[in-house]
DNA sequence: ATATAAACTTGATCTTGGTCAAATATAAAT
DNA sequence: ATTTATATTTGACCAAGATCAAGTTTATAT
């Protein structure tokens, strides 16, 4: 198995050279549904590449919560960041959502690395700068936009993303709810809710939008058609009403 | 007025001619009270360094509520992350929470520089991987921690801060409401209760801390005495009960 | 195929924090 | 020192989600 980790962006700018040194220090491991990298506290000493299945980060609550950071999909690295801190730490917990592949690499061999070339520093900055991005919306998600919102915006960017009316849910409920920072239960009636309203239709893992516009709407995304109107959307008003009663 | 920006962790690394070239394309800023800096959306030419006063980071609900994201304090930076973005766009809003100074630096200039300087390249790295971190434990907060865990954590931490059981809030409560995610009653109403659990006592804009034990269990770190016992913290249980009515 | 476990759904009820409105308190300005 | 504006407090009520307890479906393993 000989895998070019130029496809990870935050590799792309190597040189052959600069990958076999890091290669030198990588470690390829296979994991099992579930199985656990690493977990919040320990000692940060590497960091990985996703190349097969998908890598969960979450945090755990005292009362056993579990909250979802981040799913890393394969091409992507995580974990890379704390490499510039004194006493790097994780700061969440990773583990294997099914079967997955990783890599491993030193942190040490890989500063020495960017010791010595601007222009991986620059990419990894590049890097860090749209995660960052990516949490203050993440935030924001969070203490502005309800749970609908939420629930309808993820629906929506997945069906862009594949190009269909019709998709497959890209994990299982459970983990979606929590990747939302909502109950199972939650993201049940929401669905079953949107259902009713005929804005979709579900069956098991399968969805099939009827209505995007509205979909759009309450994802407090703009319409295709046109600008934003006064009163962005109609979730606060009683044109669509939504309740979950 | 001759400040040197070398205070400032980001630029720490820079030598004397370095911090000349920067300086060429600074701009030293007043600002009045709630004067806006920049607001979400603009193109981000230029990144800041508060020497005086506070800035505030916020967004802004489509309902017109307000999300305080950050409060930046004198001798830090903030939207240097930006700059190693192709269409740097701001992600937030920001104003000036009573009167303040910012020196504002110009995008392109610094990354020429970073461009000679690995060592400054590093800093940054560093400055936005905490940075990271920071937001991480800001999402953990708001998902699996209480208005009252928040609030008791702030307190704690300025109480801390300040080395004193008698200290005064750090910012105005409704601004401290809006950065913890709260409305203005919930805050007053947790003060109130505290209070009346003698856990606590409020004059105004000064707090002093009674018990601090309880204060400690209840914004979920650790006791000083002793490590966390089976049951991290009594919120859940019937030793205190909080309830707000 | 059938048993067994895990994931999902549904209903009833409860809690946290939000909303609205009125009352005070604090600060700023004349 | 008053007035006036702004910030905070308090009370009554409400709503979004959480919780708990059954069901029901789907997946896995024999």
């Amino acid at each position: 198995m000989n895998i070019d980790i130029r496809m990870a962006h935050l590799f792309s700018a190597l040189n052959d050279d600069q990958v076999r040194q890091v290669m030198e220090s990588s470690h390829t491991s296979t994991l099992k549904d579930s199985e656990s990298l690493f977990e919040t506290g320990d000692e940060a000493n590497r960091f990985f590449l996703v190349i097969g299945g998908q890598i969960k980060l979450f945090r755990v609550s005292s009362n056993g919560d579990q909250k979802i950071i981040d799913i890393i999909q394969p091409g992507n690295t995580f974990a890379e960041a704390l490499m510039f801190m004194e006493h790097p730490i994780y700061p969440v917990s990773a583990e294997a959502l099914g079967p997955a592949r990783v890599i491993s690499f030193d942190n040490r061999r890989f500063l020495q690395i960017l010791s010595e070339s601007i222009e991986v520093c620059f990419r990894i900055m590049g890097t860090m700068s749209q995660r960052l991005r990516g949490l203050v919306k993440e935030i924001d998600d969070l203490t502005l936009q309800s749970a609908t919102t939420r629930l309808c915006a993820l629906l929506l960017r997945r069906m862009e993303e594949v190009g269909q009316m019709h998709f497959t849910l890209p994990a299982a409920k459970g983990v979606l709810a929590a990747r939302l920072s909502m109950k199972p239960e939650t993201f049940s009636r929401i669905l079953q809710n949107l259902s009713s309203k005929k804005i979709l239709k579900t069956k098991s893992n399968e969805i099939e939008v009827l209505d995007e516009d509205t979909l759009r709407s309450l994802a407090h995304l703009e319409s295709i058609y046109g600008l934003e109107p006064e009163k962005p959307c109609a979730l606060n008003g009683q044109s669509i009403s939504l309740d979950l009663n």
